[in-house]
DNA sequence: TTCACTTTGTCAGAAATACGACATTTTAAA
DNA sequence: TTTAAAATGTCGTATTTCTGACAAAGTGAA
């Protein structure tokens, strides 16, 4: 990967906002730059966290499998999230799975090297920290509708969250392109991939919103809104 | 309360392990020591995040109300343990609304005198950092069990937990005190009132615990853990 | 283009859990 | 001590969601 190119990706992170030159040129030393195919795995459940990574290009899921076998989408990354951050304040074993959803762009950064240049700018510290508490939050949110919420408010609420995240505004439809599979959204939202089925079908048939496998539209946001409440 | 006490009590979190004596008493200047009754609010949803929290004595549950006034307990907290860290990083307001279940000794810090605090200790931004973590695992795990394990599966992992906080050994039972209404167990665990007192009744059936409104003993935990997983 | 595989769509029956009702016991306050 | 409120125990019924089954549609590789 041209050496430029990767110091203009890392620019684009705010973890490293407010980073002055010298640093980003050091940052840009202790990384490395990879494209990975479809479908890949990043690192396995029970790997020691050696690493933090950086989502450039493309889709990655965060995944937990049941002693069943069943599978669990803890969360989604997309272009500019970070991942792995566990691993520089925590040596344990990772808890989950990482894997790509597409072809994606990386960057990583070994958790020692991470570790050394925090020492070295004090105020990443903050940041990393504000980084986790942020997730954390996510995660609350997460219990709290799997508590409070059914299975057609979890799915509604979760496509809320995509055209948020991930959507483009035209006009007053919000365009959320790629869309996922019903059983990607299942696995996100704790309900079976029939469910899912039933609750998309319906709110379609509703005009709420639109939908093929690859893309969702969201015509009436308002009224899904109130749904999800 | 009396300074020295108060000092004793402080060099109990792991938070401030390694401090040494003239730190310990700058940060004993800027904590307030104070005992608050039972079912008494500590800082309600909506609050600015203005404090942090550390537990001596009593229990504080954190819980989250939904728009149509369930309650769901997100957190309990037992002497040790510090609540309201997230006010250190992150200046928006509580999401969660903190609570005295009984009788609480409780010293609190304000956010902006433990900001120049850490600053001068800069070990301890890590171990904020991991703590933070370490409850964002417990989040995650909370996350799984609601997703991956049915109501009986939930909580007998929710009293196997219980139990390795809280339980004192004797013989091969484990003795937990005080317990808690099935009420606050149901909102911890994501079912009904009903349904925990069920599940209770048929894990005391089959000798596996014993319990009162004042106390639990698991009596097999081995058998427990199966059933949990 | 063909063919295997994945994904979507739909259904009926099964299972888990919630809900409402009510009696009984315990607790805490007057 | 009395009394109201809270907590527990136990029903049957209602509801939600899962499960398994199968056909149809779409996808990607040979």
């Amino acid at each position: 990967m041209d050496n430029k190119a990767k110091l203009w990706y890392l620019e684009n992170f705010n973890l490293f906002e407010g980073l002055d030159k010298s640093n980003m040129e050091k940052l840009n030393n202790i990384t490395s730059m990879q494209e990975i195919q479809k479908a890949q795995p990043i690192y396995f459940a029970q790997d020691p966290s050696n690493s933090i990574f950086f989502l450039k290009r493309g889709r990655v899921k965060l995944t937990r499998t049941s002693p069943d076998g069943k599978e669990m989408i803890v969360a989604l990354m997309n272009p500019g999230d970070v991942f792995g951050e566990m691993a520089v304040v925590d040596d344990s074993e990772r808890n989950d799975y990482a894997s790509t959803m597409n072809e994606c762009l990386i960057c990583a950064i070994s958790k020692n090297d991470f570790r050394d240049f925090i020492e070295k700018n004090p105020s990443l510290n903050l940041k990393l920290t504000k980084l986790i508490g942020f997730k954390m939050r996510k995660y609350s949110e997460r219990i709290e509708g799997l508590v409070f919420k059914d299975a057609n408010q979890r799915v509604v609420s979760f496509l809320l969250n995509m055209a948020d995240d991930q959507g483009n505004k035209i006009g007053d439809e919000i365009f959320v392109k790629p869309f996922l599979t019903h059983n990607d959204i299942a696995s996100l939202t704790a309900c079976s991939r029939q469910t899912v089925n039933a609750i998309l079908t319906s709110l379609r048939e509703e005009g709420l919103i639109d939908f093929d496998r690859r893309k969702l539209i969201i015509k009436n946001r308002s009224e899904l809104l109130k749904i999800s409440q």
